[in-house]
DNA sequence: ATGTTTATGTTATAACATAACAGAAAGTGC
DNA sequence: GCACTTTCTGTTATGTTATAACATAAACAT
C-alpha cells in the first residue's frame, strides 16, 4: 500500500505527506537552501491535496492562514519547490502537483484524467524524444511528458472518484 | 531538401507552404468542414513565420489585414486548425506551431530550443508512457510531448539562427 | 423560402504570470 | 556583537493568455 508507482491506487496518505515532508527538509539542508514558512506550507498543501493546483488556488490556501495574499508569494514558492524537484508543474492544466518521488532521479511523466482530473506521476526516460533528438543533434535538457485520457475509474461509468 | 524529418535543417520553404496549404484545403472538404478565409489566413500566417507563435501574435497579424482585432477570433481560427491536426499547441510556450505534416497520423513530439526559439517536430508514439499506462489502466486519448534544450545550431556559441 | 447549422463580431471578464522595488531576516566574516 | 552580503518576503502594478456569453451573419439542407 505505500509502494505507489501508478499513482491511481489508494495509498497511506498521511504517510506519504510525513515522508515527502521529511526528506524535502533534509534535501534542503543538504543543499544548502532555506525551507521556509512560506514555502514548506505550500509544499504541505500540495502534498496533503495530493492532486494538481493551480498558483491561485495555492495563494488562496496561503492567505486563509496568513502567510501571504499576493501572487508572487505563491509563485516564488512554486518555484523554489520545482526548482529541487520537490514539485512539479503539469503544463497541460498550468498546474503543480507534489513530486511522488522527491529526491529521486527525474524525468518524470504524467498521466492526466480528462474526468477527474487525478494526476499520475510514472517514470520515463527522455522518452522517445531521445533517439529523434541525438539524430537531429538537439541537446536536451528538460522534457515535458503529459497524457491526457481516461483513468481506471473513470472508465466505466458511475464510478467517477 | 524537401524531405526534413527533423526540423533544424533548412528547407523549401516556399514549398512547404503551399503543399501544406493544398492539402489542408483538400482535406477540409474530404472531412466537410469549411477552411473559412480567417482560417485560411491563420493556417498561412504559421506556415509562413514557421516558428511557434503566441494567440495574440496571429491576432495581431490577422488584424492588421482586417481579419478580426478580437481574441476569439484568433482563439477560434486556432482550435479549428489544431482540431483539423493543421496546427499543433506547444503547451510549453502558449503557442502554435504549423504542422510540418498535414494529414499524417499524429503524435507529434517537439525539441524546442530555448536559445533561438526553433521548434522541430519529430514522430513519436504514445511515448515511454505507452507501457506504464497499460500497467495502471489508464487510456491514453492525447499525449504531450516537448523537449527543452539546444538546437545544434545554438550548441555552438555565436552562430544562432 | 424557411429553418438549421456553422461561423463571425463584440463585450466583458477570467485565469495565469511576472517586473520592479522596498523592507525584513538569515547567514558571513571579522 | 557589528557591519556586510545574500536571500527571502511584501506589495504595487501590470502584462499575458484564454474563454463565457450573446448578437449577427453566412452557408447548407429540404
Amino acid at each position: 500500500m505505500l509502494s505507489d508507482p501508478l499513482g491511481f491506487a489508494p495509498h497511506d496518505h498521511a504517510h506519504c505527506v510525513q515522508s515527502a515532508l521529511a526528506e524535502a527538509v533534509r534535501l534542503c539542508a543538504e543543499r544548502g537552501v532555506q525551507m521556509t514558512p512560506v514555502r514548506r506550507r505550500t509544499f504541505e498543501i500540495l502534498l496533503e491535496e495530493h492532486t494538481a493546483m493551480g498558483a491561485y488556488d495555492v495563494l488562496a490556501r496561503l492567505d486563509a492562514e496568513g502567510l501571504g495574499s499576493k501572487p508572487p508569494v505563491a509563485y516564488r514558492a512554486l518555484a523554489f519547490l520545482v526548482d529541487q524537484g520537490f514539485v512539479h508543474r503539469i503544463e497541460r492544466l498550468n498546474a503543480f502537483i507534489a513530486c511522488a518521488h522527491p529526491g529521486a532521479d527525474h524525468n518524470p511523466a504524467f498521466m492526466i484524467c480528462r474526468t477527474c482530473g487525478t494526476v499520475a506521476e510514472a517514470a520515463a526516460g527522455h522518452g522517445p524524444l531521445g533517439a529523434s533528438a541525438a539524430l537531429a543533434g538537439f541537446q536536451i535538457e528538460q522534457t515535458v511528458i503529459e497524457a491526457e485520457g481516461l483513468c481506471p475509474l473513470c472508465q466505466t461509468p458511475g464510478t467517477s472518484p
